[in-house]
DNA sequence: GGCCAGGCTAGCA
DNA sequence: TGCTAGCATGGC
């Protein structure tokens, strides 16, 4: 067993987290709301490893109380403590963001909704950009299905005392032995079966090296990774958001952030792809937090939240 | 039943 | 360079 605390930047929503979740559904995770705890298998070494979080402390003064089932060696609770931090957003500090937001009116009602929201990061890049291919052009529920068939397909499984069966995510070797045929049969598109694959065979041949990603700028990684058939500019927009944390994206093709934005400057129809940039030029240099809060007053609508509804009403009015 | 989902490619002008 | 059909399925 294993046992240490992670201290996180103030402030932490560990409820915001997982209002998130309920719209953004990911399949690794098994959340204890009551008990403020997450369950979830991390690959270790290339070793599946149990372990819990439990969210501690409140929104500011928030910590991470992390707790490994199986013995780990110390490269084991390096990677864990470091994909842990990664994974929660624990060093981002959101004060600056809050400030730059707090002097435009359309954003300031985001912060005040939201305060405390995050981004809940893959662990690792491979996981991240198969997870954004899944998730072209299909809505969030959907894509959540076919991740999980992928797992349950090509994953490698823990299962906790109480019975409970963890996965983690399929190896680029194990998505690079895949058929075309097998994900078909999971209804994946062909196309969607042939990109996947294409880009795990890539990364086992050395054709992708992921490992280069954090010495490379955001655009020398758009210029990476496009050429590779079914990566377009929005895929890599959101690796760099979801997989790397990257602070300053706007993924202009988005349509959750066309809906976002909407709401949020009150429009009466969906903005065009450069009418976003204009307008996601206020951002800078927050781009990709403001996207997310962008993301999150989509999710807060559809969810009838008490507070955003009225807030939304009045954007109306104006 | 039709339209839209946190897009991308191929094919055509 | 710019535009569009087609992709697979679910949810509203």
């Amino acid at each position: 067993m294993f046992t240490t605390r992670i201290e996180m930047k103030p402030p932490y929503s560990f409820d915001r987290l997982l209002r998130r979740l309920e719209s953004h559904p990911d399949d690794q995770l098994r959340v204890d709301a009551e008990n403020r705890l997450i369950r979830r298998a991390f690959r270790l070494q290339g070793k599946p490893e149990l372990v819990t979080l439990q969210f501690q402390g409140g929104d500011e003064e928030p910590s991470i109380e992390l707790t490994a089932v199986g013995d780990l060696g110390q490269a084991q609770q390096e990677e864990l403590v470091y994909k842990v931090k990664h994974m929660f957003s624990a060093d981002v500090d959101l004060q600056p963001l809050y400030d730059h937001m707090n002097q435009d009116q359309h954003l300031k009602p985001l912060v005040e909704s939201f305060r405390g929201l995050r981004y809940l990061l893959d662990p690792d890049l491979f996981q991240s950009m198969i997870r954004t291919i899944i998730g072209q052009q299909l809505n969030l529920a959907f894509a959540a299905t076919l991740t999980h068939r992928l797992l349950t397909l090509a994953g490698d499984s823990i299962t906790a005392e109480d019975g409970t069966t963890f996965y983690v995510f399929p190896t680029a070797e194990a998505i690079a032995r895949l058929e075309v045929a097998q994900l078909r049969e999971l209804q994946y598109s062909q196309r969607k079966a042939e990109y996947i694959i294409d880009f795990a065979r890539a990364v086992v041949d050395g054709k992708v090296d992921l490992d280069r990603l954090p010495h490379m700028s955001d655009d020398e990684i758009i210029a990476y990774l496009t050429p590779l058939r079914g990566i377009g500019r929005w895929t890599v927009e959101c690796l760099l958001m979801f997989g790397m944390g990257r602070p300053d994206l706007l993924p202009a093709a988005d349509i959750g952030l066309r809906n976002g934005m909407m709401i949020m400057y009150g429009m009466t129809e969906k903005p065009t792809e450069a009418e976003i940039r204009e307008i996601g030029e206020s951002w800078r240099p927050y781009r990709s937090y403001v996207s997310l809060y962008m993301w999150e007053a989509v999710g807060a609508l559809k969810r009838k939240e008490a507070g955003f509804m009225e807030l939304v009403d009045g954007l109306k009015g104006k």
